[in-house]
DNA sequence: ATCGTAATATGATTTCAATCATATGTTGCC
DNA sequence: GGCAACATATGATTGAAATCATATTACGAT
């Protein structure tokens, strides 16, 4: 249920949180309490500029955590600002810091954290690159076409027409196969 | 000299490797020897595709360590190509699975993984705004504008001239203050 | 001093993805 | 079965950033 290294902290350090669109779990400047999984629902991260404007840092989906680094510091940096209904769960601060002691906790945490880079270290080379053609070919190398088309387009921030367009140029080029409407993948 | 956490490990783990342009510091599918460091120069991690198409996966820079995840995996998962000569140094995978039983590296791993991960996020959601105009004033709110704008603009996956043509935009519609030629901040 | 190189800056043109429009196919629901 | 909602698909138009071109300025090397 939980993601892979939180298993190794003792369930008493865990709160559950629902809530309502709109709410606020922390701002800006509150002391941090620790970190937050998503379960279900959909919560933005979001900082307030100098200008008043509010620019979103991060979009946490269900089954991902937000605000690690909220452990290692005194104060959270943004706000989180519920825009889907639905339930988190705290972890404690103290008892993450806590779980660094258990070598088994700490390798997980460390073994998911380096995937997790490198994910978004592809990620960012991915939608750095131009073409929509290239872009979708980089996509569909790194697997990120699971689910429908139109959730592999806003993976890759492209409009999902130009996604579907580089998809038929790719198969025009036989880079690409289409063996059914819908379903497109690599050459075996 | 070394990030952070790597300070706890004995310097015995640690080996230095130098190398020049076009040298593979290591071959996807070759068995894991740990993580590296870049001191100087830069180093590419590039996948071959199916067609041979080489696909540049991360571009690490100096100061940067990559691979880190080849620590828990058997096999490294890219090539590493030298880009621009310099010196790297490896640390051995057991050095850093041995580690993490120290709470202290395990803490100081945990405090620099959640924070990269936190700016890595960030950096997504910056070059996820289209308009140049508001990704470039999204990267100063991020504090990106380190150095010139030529670095600047790279970091955020601009054009130079659609980043000076954004600033001379933001500064007309006084949100941006140019006190002099290069010299750009938002108000205090 | 002056030469070369790189950063800063801006104008002109081109390219290509977003957007708008529209149609078909697919799925679940009553 | 028929309808609603959504995914798939593609054509037409638009807009904005890349690219190309060209100055000017800054700075270091000789």
């Amino acid at each position: 249920m939980l993601p892979n290294p939180y298993d190794h902290i003792p369930s008493s350090a865990l709160r559950p949180i629902s809530g309502a669109v709109g709410d606020t779990v922390f701002h800006q400047g509150d002391p941090t309490h620790g970190l937050y999984v998503v379960q279900t629902g959909r919560v933005h991260l979001e900082r307030v500029d100098p200008d008043g404007e509010r620019f979103i840092i991060h979009r946490a989906q269900a089954g991902t955590s937000f605000a690690e680094a909220s452990v290692f510091s005194e104060v959270y940096h943004c706000d989180a600002v519920i825009v889907e209904a639905g339930a988190l769960i705290r972890i404690d601060k103290a008892s993450v810091l806590a779980a660094f002691a258990d070598p088994a906790f700490a390798r997980a945490y460390g073994r998911q954290a380096a995937q997790q880079i490198q994910a978004q270290r592809q990620m960012l080379e991915i939608v750095g690159i131009r073409r929509a053609e290239d872009r979708v070919m980089a996509g569909l190398i790194a697997g990120l076409l699971e689910g429908s088309i139109v959730e592999f387009a806003a993976r890759l921030q492209l409009s999902h027409e130009a996604t579907y367009r580089a998809l038929r140029k790719l198969v025009q080029d036989g880079r690409v196969m289409n063996p059914s409407r819908g379903i497109y993948h690599l050459h075996p």
